[in-house]
DNA sequence: GTCTATACATGGATAGAC
DNA sequence: GTCTATCCATGTATAGAC
């Protein structure tokens, strides 16, 4: 068998374990994880040693997909209205992707039995994230915020809350609320804050 | 045997099957809770139909003991600096609690084989909160909001991801930052945005 | 009503044929 | 290298003794 056939596999296998993954979080069956991939279960342990690894190669593949969809330089060229509104519809974005959802479900899931991958996530997805955020507040001169890499956090935090609450934990159908007002409300709140601080300086 | 003491049996049996639960997930073993119980498994089984149920009456219970944790009168009654800053400490202090923490991180985990815990949890414990913090907000002649529900969303969710990224994904360890620093900023935040509100009128 | 012992299903992992 | 068939540990749940 060829490298380029192996790969086909293992992608087969991934993606069989991708969904039976997300639809029933790490207690998924071997068996149906194989059949949903559309191979037998001892290919699955050809490519994997155990359910473990290969859970954790799922996750952190799932990780890599999701790395270089941030910032972008242009981003970081606008100025603060333009820049917050499309940083935050980026953010919003990412919860009509069940897969992203999904992987952010699993990894709080299992950071118990999975440290390493809680920690690949912080360093990875959010840390870079939060740190372009930071520099970004930092380097606008009319942002002028005592702790840029504590608003930061509270600008991410709130997004990725809305996420966990909306789709996650079903929010959307017992406490719904539209991402426009949650866009608006950090907008203004960011922005006033902003101007209020220039003023107090 | 009196209703006294079978409500303490249930208590021993809930008590340890808490330990299991906040340690291993819903994965732990029924022998290992009536253990850590220090009751029989069959005892176990005498009051509670299954491991379905037990666990939704232990999350269930452990909710209860949060509910009314919150907004008091007397917090209402405050300013809005000192308001907030009571607030964001009484929700961060919550941090502290492994049995919050991991309450948590239960009903996350499970929210796809547990949906109505995930309901209750919203239902119970975010929605009251966020709607004091909304009405709060909406009283106060100084904080000028266009949409308070959402600044309150934006609020609570900023506390909520905080404790889930420094606790739950050991961010503590990874990329730690003091309580302090966001709590402060979150005040800035809100009381400049204000202010400014105030002024746009 | 509680405990010991056990039945029975599930599921992770592997042996052996091709 | 892949598939079928199977092993065996684990774990939920219960039967039967006291």
């Amino acid at each position: 068998m060829t490298e380029e056939r192996q790969a086909k596999k293992r992608e087969k296998i991934l993606e069989g374990a991708l969904r039976a993954f997300l639809r029933d979080g790490y207690a998924a069956n071997m068996d149906v994880i194989a059949a949903e991939g559309g191979v037998a279960k001892q290919t699955v342990y050809t490519y994997f040693k155990d359910k473990e690894t290969l859970f954790a190669a799922l996750v952190d593949r799932l990780m890599e997909r999701f790395v270089l969809a941030g910032m972008t330089a242009e981003l970081m060229e606008l100025e603060p209205p333009a820049f917050f509104r499309t940083m935050t519809q980026i953010a919003l974005q990412r919860m009509d992707d069940p897969e992203y959802v999904g992987m952010i479900r699993m990894i709080i899931a299992e950071s118990g039995r999975f440290p390493e991958l809680a920690d690949m996530y912080l360093t990875k997805l959010v840390r870079p994230g939060i740190e372009s955020l930071a520099q970004y507040i930092r380097e606008s001169p009319s942002l002028n915020f005592s702790d840029p890499e504590a608003v930061a956090r509270i600008i991410h935090g709130a997004l990725v809350n809305f996420m966990i609450s909306q789709e996650i934990l079903n929010g959307k159908y017992s406490m719904p609320m539209g991402r426009e007002r949650l866009a608006s409300s950090l907008l203004e709140l960011v922005l006033f804050a902003a101007e209020q601080a220039k003023r107090a300086r």
